[in-house]
DNA sequence: ACTCTCACG
DNA sequence: ACGTACGTGAGAGTT
C-alpha cells in the first residue's frame, strides 16, 4: 500500500527550499525515475535515523542517500518500508504544505549539482488531489487529522434526523427491529448537568459522601441533571432522539435486537440511571477491534472515518445512524475473517463483566499513601541535594537533557558506545548502571529516579483519582486497545502498580478490601510457556509441565547438561532468561544484553536450547512460515493479528513482524483464556448470588474482594474455573493468594 | 504534541 | 550488513 506514495502523493516542503515541477523535469534533473523522488522526500530531516551521518534528505539530498544505499532501488526499499511513525513525523512536520497529486513530485533546491532555474520555477503548477489515493494512505497510516480534512471535502451523506420524536414514532420504530435489522442506538452524555469536578481532598469526599447518606456513582449537583437522551436508528440516514425513559422497556428487553458502539460504556451509563440493558447483539467497537486490532483507536468517530469516510459532526442522532451504517460493513467482514466465535464467545460477553469490575472499583487507603508521600518528598530532596553536591551544580534531575549535560559534559563520564541515532545521549537506567561503577552521581540519580517515579505516578496520583461518591478507585479497561487481545487499563492504570522493588511494594499495601473482606489474587503460572508447550507439542516441555517441577531449573538441566539437583542459582537464572525470551522471539544479542554475557555465548545457549527443545524450534519456524503465507497469525480461539510486513524486503520491518508472529499466538491466547475465565467466574458469582467482587485483571492475574464468609468457596470456584477454561496438552496451573492488602498476599495451594 | 523514562505482565 | 526481545500507560520536560 505504501506504493501509493510512489504513485499519488506529493509532499511539498517549504517553498524556499523546494519546488515542485512535473515528473519529466525531475527525471531530467536527477536522472532517476520521478516517482521515486517522492518517497525520498517523505524521509526528510530528522526522521532518517537509520542512516548515521546523513544530513537529511533536504540538504545533501537524495543523491547522498542513493549513494549510501547503493542504488535507487535500495533507497526506495528503505523509504517505502520505513516505519509508520517515521512517515507520520515527516508528513506532519509538513502538514501545511502537503499536496496530493498524481502528476507532481517535489525535489530539493539544495541537491548538489542541481540548479533550479527560473524557467523551472515557471513550470510549477498545483495539481488536483487524488482524494481516493490519499484517503487510503491516510487511513493506513492513521493520519486522522489529515483524513478528516480530506473527508470534509467529500460529499456529506444524506441524512434525516428527527429530534424529539413523539412517542408514536418510537413505538413504531421499536416494533420494526429484527435480528437482520437491529435497533442501533447511541446514548447522550448522561452526566450532563452533573458536577464533574473532583473533591479537593479524599477527606472532603468522605464528608460529602457521609452527609448525603447514599453513595451514587455521580454526585448530585445543585442543578438537577438533564433527562438523559438516547438516539435510535433502524435505517441509514435516519435517526430519532428521545428521552431514555421513553425506551426503558425496549432497552431492557433481551429479545429486541440492538446494536451499539461500545456496549461496556453503554451499560455503565445506563446502570447509573438504574436502567437495564439487554439484547445487545452487535458492538461495532468490538467488531472494528477484532478486524483491525492494530489500530490504536476504535472510537465511533475514528471508525466512521476509516470505514465510512465520514467525519462525524458529533450529534447524538448521527452517532446512532453511524452505528447502524457501520454494521453493514463490519458484520460481513467479521464473518469472512472467521471472527464470529471470538466475538460471540469472548469479546461481547466480556463487556458486561468489565463494566461490573469498573463499577465496583478498588479501595485504597489514602492515609498510607499520604505517609509515603511525605517520606518520599523528604527522601527526594535529600537525594537531590546529594546529587548537586557530588556534581557541583544544581540542575533539574528530571530533565534527561540537563542530566546528560551534567554527566557527559561537566563530569566527563564516558558516553555509552552505541547511543542515540543522532538523538540525545541516553540517560536510561541501563546506561546509568554502567556508569555507576565509576562515579557516585549515576547511582544517586537512579535512586532519585525510583523515588520520584513512585511518588508522581502512584503515591500522589492515585488518591486524586478516588471517586468522591464511592470513595474507591475506578479504572477503565480498554477492551479495544491492544494488538494482541490483551486488555489495557487507564485513568488510572492499575495494571502497572509496582511490585519489583521493596519500596514499590509499599504502594500495594495501600490497596485494601472493605471491612470483613479479604483480597484474593489468582494468577496463571507460566501460562505463555505452557501455551508454547501446547502449540509446539514438544515432548520435553510437555513432560516438564506434567511433572509440575521447577520449570526453569528443568530447562537449565537440559540446556547446560547437568542433573537438576546440581543446577546452581546462576544457571537457573540463565535458563529463566532464555525461557523468558523465547516467546518474544529472542536473539543472541538480546539474550547477551539481558544476561550481560558475550553474544557468542548467548548464541551457544540458544543453540543448546533448540537442540533440546526441537519441537519449540520447529513450531517457531512453522509459525513464521504460516505467517508469511497468510500475512496474519491467529490465537487458539481464532483472534487475528494481521502482519503486513512479514514479507517485507526491509530487514528491520520483517524481523519485527517475525517476532510478532511468534509472540501474538502466545500472548493473545493467554489473553483469550483469562477473558473466558473472567466470563465464567462472573457468571458463576451471579448464579450463586455471591457478594464477592472481581475487581482487577492484570494480564495473567485476577483480583477479587471476598467476604470472609465466602472465602473457602471462592478459592475453590476461582481455581476450578480458571484451570479448566480449556483442556490443553499441559495442565493450566493457578496460584492463589489471600491477604489483608495487595502486598501481603500469602500464596497458598 | 512529542520525547524520554519507567512502572507492569 | 543490518539492529535486537513482546504488549501496554503515565508523568515530566521540551517544542
Amino acid at each position: 500500500m505504501l506504493q501509493l506514495v510512489n504513485e499519488h502523493i506529493c509532499v511539498l516542503n517549504p517553498p524556499k527550499d523546494n519546488l515542485i515541477c512535473d515528473r519529466a523535469k525531475v527525471e531530467e534533473i536527477l536522472g532517476v525515475p520521478p516517482e521515486r523522488v517522492v518517497d525520498v522526500m517523505a524521509l526528510r530531516g530528522d526522521s532518517i535515523d537509520n542512516i548515521p551521518g546523513a544530513p537529511g534528505i533536504g540538504d545533501k539530498g537524495s543523491v547522498e542517500l542513493i549513494r549510501r544505499f547503493g542504488s535507487v532501488e535500495a533507497t526506495l526499499e528503505h523509504a517505502v518500508e520505513v516505519e509508520k511513525k517515521t512517515y507520520r513525523e515527516s508528513l506532519l512536520n509538513n502538514r501545511e504544505q502537503i499536496l496530493y497529486s498524481k502528476s507532481q513530485v517535489t525535489i530539493d533546491c539544495d541537491v548538489p549539482g542541481v540548479d533550479l532555474s527560473d524557467s523551472l520555477l515557471a513550470t510549477m503548477t498545483a495539481g488536483e488531489p487524488d482524494l481516493e489515493a490519499c484517503r487510503e494512505l491516510f487511513t493506513e497510516l492513521e493520519f486522522t487529522t489529515l483524513l478528516k480534512n480530506l473527508a470534509q471535502a467529500t460529499d456529506r451523506q444524506e441524512k434525516r434526523y428527527v429530534e424529539d420524536a413523539g412517542s408514536l414514532d418510537i413505538v413504531e420504530l421499536l416494533s420494526r427491529a429484527t435480528p437482520d435489522h437491529p435497533l442501533a442506538f447511541a446514548l447522550g452524555d448522561l452526566t450532563a448537568g452533573v458536577a464533574a469536578e473532583q473533591p479537593a481532598s479524599p477527606d472532603q469526599a468522605a464528608e460529602d459522601a457521609e452527609s448525603s447518606g447514599t453513595l451514587p456513582f455521580e454526585a448530585a449537583a445543585d442543578v438537577p441533571p438533564l433527562p438523559p437522551r438516547i438516539a435510535l436508528s433502524l435505517k441509514a440516514g435516519q435517526a430519532i432522539t428521545t428521552a431514555v425513559d421513553n425506551v426503558r422497556d425496549a432497552l431492557a428487553s433481551p429479545t429486541l435486537p440492538k446494536a451499539v458502539h461500545d456496549s461496556k460504556s453503554a451499560l455503565r451509563l445506563l446502570a447509573r440511571q438504574a436502567l437495564q440493558l439487554a439484547g445487545v447483539r452487535h458492538d461495532t467497537m468490538l467488531y472494528s477491534y477484532l478486524l483491525d486490532p492494530t489500530y490504536s483507536s476504535h472510537s465511533l468517530p475514528e471508525v466512521a472515518l476509516r470505514r465510512l469516510n465520514f467525519p462525524p459532526a458529533g450529534g447524538l442522532a448521527e452517532a446512532a445512524d453511524l452505528t447502524g451504517r457501520l454494521l453493514a460493513t463490519l458484520v460481513p467482514d467479521i464473518e469472512r475473517e472467521g471472527l464470529r466465535s471470538v466475538y460471540e464467545e469472548i469479546e461481547l460477553p466480556l463487556a458486561p463483566v468489565l463494566a461490573r469490575m469498573e463499577e465496583a472499583g478498588v479501595k485504597i487507603d489514602c492515609d498510607i499513601l499520604g505517609r509515603i508521600s511525605v517520606r518520599l518528598e523528604h527522601d527526594c530532596e535529600r537525594k537531590a541535594a546529594e546529587i548537586f553536591r557530588h556534581s557541583g551544580v544544581e540542575f533539574n534531575i528530571n530533565s534527561p537533557r540537563q542530566l546528560a549535560e551534567v554527566l557527559f559534559e561537566k563530569l566527563n563520564l564516558p558516553k555509552p558506545i552505541k547511543y542515540g541515532k543522532g538523538k540525545m545521549v541516553s540517560t536510561a537506567a541501563e546506561v546509568l548502571e554502567e556508569l555507576a561503577e565509576s562515579h557516585d552521581v549515576p547511582r544517586l540519580v537512579l535512586e532519585y529516579r525510583e523515588l520520584a517515579k513512585l511518588k508522581s505516578t502512584y503515591v500522589d496520583a492515585l488518591p486524586a483519582l478516588v471517586n468522591r461518591c464511592t470513595r474507591r478507585l475506578h479504572t477503565t479497561f480498554n477492551q479495544a486497545g491492544t494488538a494482541t487481545g490483551r486488555l489495557s487499563s487507564n485513568n488510572p492504570n492499575l495494571q502497572n502498580i509496582p511490585i519489583r522493588t521493596e519500596l514499590g511494594r509499599e504502594i500495594r499495601a495501600a490497596f485494601i478490601p472493605e471491612p470483613e473482606r479479604l483480597l484474593l489474587s489468582a494468577d496463571y503460572s507460566q501460562i505463555e510457556l505452557r501455551l508454547l508447550a501446547h502449540f509446539s507439542q514438544d515432548a520435553r516441555m510437555i513432560e516438564a509441565f506434567h511433572n509440575d517441577a521447577d520449570f526453569h531449573k528443568a530447562t537449565a538441566a537440559e540446556v547446560f547438561g547437568v542433573m537438576p539437583s546440581l543446577v546452581s542459582d546462576e544457571l537457573r537464572s540463565r535458563a529463566k532468561a532464555i525461557n523468558f525470551g523465547i516467546p518474544y522471539g529472542l536473539s543472541d544479542f538480546g539474550l547477551a544484553q539481558n544476561l550481560g554475557i558475550e553474544r557468542r555465548e548467548a548464541a551457544e545457549y540458544i543453540n543448546a536450547y533448540f537442540a533440546k527443545y526441537a519441537g519449540v524450534r520447529d513450531w517457531l519456524e512453522a509459525t513464521r512460515q504460516q505467517a508469511r503465507r497468510d500475512q496474519k497469525v491467529r490465537t487458539l480461539f481464532g483472534r487475528v493479528r494481521p502482519l503486513p510486513d512479514i514479507n517485507s524486503r526491509n530487514y528491520q520491518a520483517r524481523s519485527f513482524a517475525e517476532r510478532t508472529a511468534v509472540n501474538t499466538p502466545l500472548q493473545g491466547t493467554a489473553a483469550d483464556i483469562i477473558k473466558l475465565a473472567m466470563i465464567r467466574i462472573d457468571s458463576e458469582l451471579q448464579r450463586r448470588g455471591l457478594k464477592t467482587q472481581m475487581t482487577l485483571q492484570v494480564h495473567d492475574e485476577l483480583v477479587f474482594e471476598v467476604p470472609e464468609s465466602e472465602l473457602d468457596q471462592i478459592r475453590r470456584l476461582v481455581r476450578e474455573l480458571m484451570e479448566n477454561v480449556i483442556e490443553l496438552r499441559v495442565p493450566l496451573k493457578v496460584d492463589l493468594g489471600v491477604g489483608a492488602n495487595w502486598r501481603d498476599i500469602k500464596k497458598q495451594r
